[in-house]
DNA sequence: ACGCTGATGAAG
DNA sequence: TTCATCAGCGTT
């Protein structure tokens, strides 16, 4: 089947129906000579300014003005000094909100052989398919660059698993929220503990 | 269990 | 202008 690229329709919906919707869909990575493409296989909601782990709990900045703007946008961030995060923008305009992606199945361009590390984190997958901040606020319904699509498999809604999300321990209560969904014995699911 | 690393935003 | 913090990862 023909893989299709997602339209903003998919991603101006409730952050968690589309992050379960993720999960089998390819990540598209587009460089000069290079084609790189993942199966999503983990993925964490951040939903609203309520949601103490959300980086827009304290309103809008210049680093979260993006998850304000229309769905369908890149947020690309550098955390911890070396790692970059790709996110997902969702929901309507002024709500903010994204979803993370944080585990992947190499499907073409990369190694097929370490599929337990190469794109385990986010960090990983950001490295593989070389997305840096120069990508942030990249629109995934028209960059030739980044995007999602659909090449028309999915996973069993029975395979899908929800945990708290992975190093939010500050987030008070929304620490607790299950709002990572990944897939059961996914090879490149997260190791560390939520 | 810890060091690496620098953008970010809050405080002053 | 400082300063603590951080949606991770690699090595011990």
């Amino acid at each position: 089947m023909i893989s299709q690229r997602l339209a903003r329709s998919f991603f101006a919906r409730d952050t968690h129906l589309v992050a379960k919707q993720l999960l089998g869909k390819l990540l598209i990575r587009k460089l000069p000579g290079d084609n790189f493409i993942g199966r999503i296989t983990e993925v964490e909601a951040y939903v609203g300014e309520d949601d103490l782990a959300c980086h827009a709990s304290r309103g809008k900045t210049p680093r979260t003005a993006i998850m304000y703007g229309p769905a369908g946008h890149a947020y690309v961030y550098l955390i911890y000094g070396m790692y970059y995060c790709f996110n997902i923008v969702t929901e309507k305009k002024d709500l903010p909100a994204a979803i993370l992606i944080r585990g992947a199945i190499p499907v073409n361009g990369l190694p097929r052989s370490d599929a337990q590390h190469l794109l385990r984190g986010p960090g990983r997958i950001t490295r593989a398919f070389h997305i840096d901040k120069t990508l942030n606020g990249q629109d995934l319904t028209i960059s030739k660059k980044l995007y999602i699509a659909d090449d028309g498999f999915s996973f069993s809604p029975r395979q899908i698993q929800t945990s708290p999300r992975i190093n939010v321990a500050y987030a008070g209560p929304s620490a607790l929220y299950p709002w990572r969904y990944f897939i059961q014995n996914a090879p490149a699911n997260s190791s560390a503990q939520p």
